[in-house]
DNA sequence: AATATGACATGCT
DNA sequence: AAGCATGCCATAT
């Protein structure tokens, strides 16, 4: 039953959820999506959709709240960009701690309403 | 069909 | 702290 579109589905879904201006680790995103444990899942979720949608792809950092591009590459750089233009504060490639998703009250609310 | 790779996470050393 | 090892799922070769 769990379909891989579905399970893009509510991942892309998930990653639609996060507030603008605040950011969601892979793990995260799985765990909201109904995929515990499944964060490779969302990786490749969002590589498929890169570009076409207005996804908001930059909202997804690792779970130690890093960007998950190589330092320097365009990606990161766009990434940071974007999320500094939300107002997410990044040192070191690193984003603010209270920038993420604090409970998981936040995102259940985001995505369940 | 088997192995290696990837926008990851967690745990142990 | 930083690095190594294992789990997980889909793709690529």
């Amino acid at each position: 039953m769990p379909d891989l579109s579905a399970s893009a589905i509510a991942i892309l879904a998930a990653v639609r959820a996060i507030p603008r201006g605040q950011v969601a680790s892979y793990g995260q995103v799985a765990a909201r999506a109904g995929l515990p444990g499944r964060a490779r899942l969302v990786a490749w979720a969002l590589r498929q959709d890169d570009g076409e949608s207005a996804l908001p792809w930059f909202r997804v950092v690792r779970a130690d709240r890093r960007i998950a591009f190589a330092p320097g590459s365009e990606d990161y750089r766009r990434q940071s960009h974007h999320l500094q233009a939300e107002g997410v504060h990044i040192t070191g490639g690193r984003v603010a701690a209270a920038c993420c998703v604090k409970s998981k009250t936040d995102l259940d609310r985001a995505v369940w309403g």
